[in-house]
DNA sequence: GCTGAGCTTCCATATCACGGAAGTCTCGTT
DNA sequence: AACGAGACTTCCGTGATATGGAAGCTCAGC
């Protein structure tokens, strides 16, 4: 017939509407319907319709210029996600704490994949700038956090990590992977990590790791200082009892 | 055939999944798969389906004990929300500010259908307690913030809320629609709320509206405090202000 | 009034979602 | 050890539902 044309093999529709939503960056936080079609590479009258079904139930929201942009009712339901909102929420007194006492800034993490994301951000008073965002993902290979959870991940992703391109950023940003797995065993057994200017030439981090009620690492706070305030060996006792604390608290609160 | 049934007819896939993910709340935030199968009104084997490629792609993540939760992907995601997250990030200097001059608790809250949702709220030194929890909702007709944000909604909603059934928390909550709508008048007239212990018999706050580059009431700002520790009159001034403030910082930020 | 970009609607087709049933796994009980 | 109940996983014949090309629509600029 004229109208109608054999539906073209693709993809289940529920991964086409999360692989939409993907889009969506802190970048580019609002995108428009050919937006979507083009960079989701799908033909606009699909798009138009798995973005009118994501926008009956809110996931997405409308602006009245016609672009799209994160609906409410994800953001709420992101709220109760244990590894996002669900760990700040305990751990943010302790975090304050931590703040107070060094005046610096703090920072919480968490493993995702072969990144790590941060689930939180304190900026100390008067303390280094950091660039960080909250729902922000790095490397596990560079920060205090990172390698603390690049420590206590599966060999599959450590192996995956070492084993493939490791960004480099400053001049003293550790990229040999033999080397970094030494640091890593270190890591391990002292029980906190160092990052020495190897994410900006003027910083370092201090970072250990948060358990939960088994015993794993699900976590890593770190204390981000100016490089020469203060020796990462005084800061590392500091870290590491705000992070057992917080691991307590996690027990507890399961 | 003894295999294979006509398949039973239902809705469009990525509304069903986005009802399994509804079924999460933070009274429940872990579920099974045969709970999800049982309160979400699906088959089991049809459930098993939806849930295996909400986890593939992270929307839901699995527990050792085998139920599963909201899924860090989703928080990270929710994170981009305008009205949630962004606003957040906007509102929060000024409201700490608030809350610091005030010593008393301050709340922000956004219109989300009939209901309101709050994006943060911050617990000012030794103030009343107060129940509510970010990410949380509440009807529109009791506190400060809901009357601000009641006052400037739509004439559709207003009278969905007001000829709909009106909770009562105390025996001051106002429920009669008549005297509620010279209430929400003021509201527009003064540019500010107040909610005399509406909610709590010992509580009461004063909410103001923010707006957005355009004029329109997008979200409110509300101070709680003890019922006698200060004239609401004495405090309106005060959220007034700091609502202004949020609102240009908001306009600008566009 | 024409052009073009972006959006919306339409509908014949067949892909992909559907779910009953059978199989597996893990307990706790006899 | 054998049994049984409950929760989960896999299988696969069927057709309901998602698909996307094309046509229609809206609006701004020329």
């Amino acid at each position: 017939m004229a109208r109608g044309h054999p539906a073209g093999p693709t993809g289940p529709a529920i991964r086409r509407a999360f692989d939409l939503l993907d889009l969506f960056t802190t970048a580019r936080p609002r995108l428009t319907l050919s937006q979507l079609a083009r960079h989701g590479g799908v033909p606009l009258s699909t798009a138009h319709r798995l973005v009118a079904e994501l926008v009956r139930w809110g996931a997405l929201e409308r602006d009245p210029d016609g672009s799209y942009h994160i609906g409410l009712r994800l953001w709420e339901l992101g709220a109760l996600a244990p590894r996002g909102q669900g760990l700040r929420e305990i751990a943010l007194p302790f975090l304050e704490d931590l703040s107070q006492i060094s005046r610096e800034n703090v920072q919480l993490a968490v493993r995702e994949g072969a990144e790590l994301v941060f689930v939180e951000r304190i900026a100390g008073t008067g303390a280094v700038p950091v660039f960080t965002r909250v729902g922000g993902r790095f490397a596990l290979t560079a920060t205090g956090v990172g390698l603390v959870l690049l420590a206590h991940a599966p060999t599959e992703i450590q192996d995956d990590v070492l084993g493939g391109r490791i960004e480099r950023y400053t001049e003293r940003t550790v990229t040999d992977p033999a080397r970094l797995r030494r640091m890593l065993a270190d890591v391990r057994t002292n029980g906190f990590s160092i990052s020495d200017r190897q994410v900006t030439t003027d910083s370092l981090s201090v970072g250990a790791p948060i358990h939960d009620h088994l015993g794993q690492v699900v976590a890593a706070v770190s204390l981000v200082v100016r490089h020469g305030t203060a020796s990462p060996h005084t800061l590392a006792p500091l870290v590491r009892t705000s992070a057992r604390a917080i691991s307590h608290a996690l027990a507890r609160r399961r």
